[in-house]
DNA sequence: ACATTTACCATACAAATGTATGGTATTTTT
DNA sequence: AAAAATACCATACATTTGTATGGTAAATGT
């Protein structure tokens, strides 16, 4: 359906996306020109013409900042450039470790989390289930108590955190686990980020 | 700490809201003075300085549409007008059946849904715990299979809806529970809205 | 080889936008 | 009773902003 983007182009989108989900609002023309160093607003114009025509943004004349999307309909943009953005991201270290990874974008999340859905019910001791989202944020030091995403031994886990003098130790919500204690022994630990948010969607679960 | 808005400025800030939430720009001093049937910017522009004076909003000088709420560092607002908002509300029938209802924004939901911060676990065979936010829809028509908030003898679940011959059947998750069947009896039942998400945040959880 | 698309530049212009200033009437505070 | 805040109006002005138009060079498609 959707017409592919040249690589400007796509960049262009992704800074539009970019700024409307973190600042809340959409760039200028003079904005967009001044991120990219383009020295003349037409440039943008003419670059959002052309993403407009592929169908990928809608403009209402005349108004300032006018540009909207219409890619979301919903609450997740299942991200185009997928693939790409895994490339760089701190979890392609372990592509197999969590089962299914995808990256779609929710508004206003902070820029620099990602999300991970959830498959299998390996993490349900977190009341977070199969299909679920998480929201990690990788740069936040976990303080005790607050719940991680870790890999270990090639499993991922959502557990709450706590650092104890010579180990660290994943508390699960649900008494029934036993906590997990990591001392030197696992060689193949490592945290993931801090959960700061859960999301489920509802739309598909009626069965 | 915030000073008391006047009536008129807390309406501006309420349109104000409104637009962000569900525009996701906020407006031009032209869009607010048409709203309220100004015949000037200068008056907006004025009842925005006094509104910013009193710390409710920021201004980025000279920057159209450059308002922002100085409410949000979060993802959830909980609304300091919530008393008057909800007046317009369609929950506002059932002011007291819900536990304790918060009326956050978030950025980029559909625009004609609401959240509602679940208090109390009496909704938890659906998944759903205290403090979750749940998003609900009141213009989806649920369908078989569904998950919808509801009303009936002043409480509020949130469960699986099934409408069979000539009742309506809520069903939890949790098989413990038995299904509850609405027929004729129940006066008070009202369906609030389909639940199309549910949102968790961890910032707070660490004790 | 020729046409199209892409990726920029520059200039010009009307409309939109934020802002400044001054004014009037009413209400609230002191 | 006087001062301050509130709630509007009008006019004027400099920017910002979107848009239109025309041009160049390189890449791509046919």
């Amino acid at each position: 359906m959707k017409i592919e983007l040249t690589e400007t182009q796509k960049n262009i989108l992704d800074f539009l996306i970019d700024q409307i989900k973190g600042k809340g609002i959409p760039p200028t023309l003079a904005d967009v020109a001044k991120h990219f160093g383009y020295k003349n607003r037409a440039t943008v114009q003419q670059h959002f013409q052309a993403i407009e025509k592929k169908g990928y943004i809608r403009k209402n004349p005349k108004l300032s900042r006018g540009i909207e999307l219409t890619l979301e309909e919903k609450f997740f943009v299942p991200k185009p450039v997928l693939g790409e953005v895994a490339a760089g991201n701190p979890l392609t270290i372990y592509p197999d470790a969590i089962d299914t990874i995808e990256l779609p974008t929710i508004a206003r999340m902070p820029k620099d989390s990602f999300l991970l859905r959830v498959k299998g019910d390996s993490l349900k001791d977190a009341y977070i289930f199969s299909g679920d989202i998480v929201i990690v944020n990788p740069n936040l030091e976990p303080k005790n108590g607050q719940i991680v995403a870790a890999i270990l031994d090639d499993a991922a886990v959502v557990k709450r955190f706590y650092k104890k003098k010579n180990e660290i130790e994943l508390v699960s919500e649900n008494p029934e686990y036993k906590p997990i204690i990591i001392d030197k022994k696992y060689a193949s630990f490592k945290i993931v980020g801090l959960v700061i948010g859960v999301y489920r969607s509802m739309d598909k679960k009626a069965v």
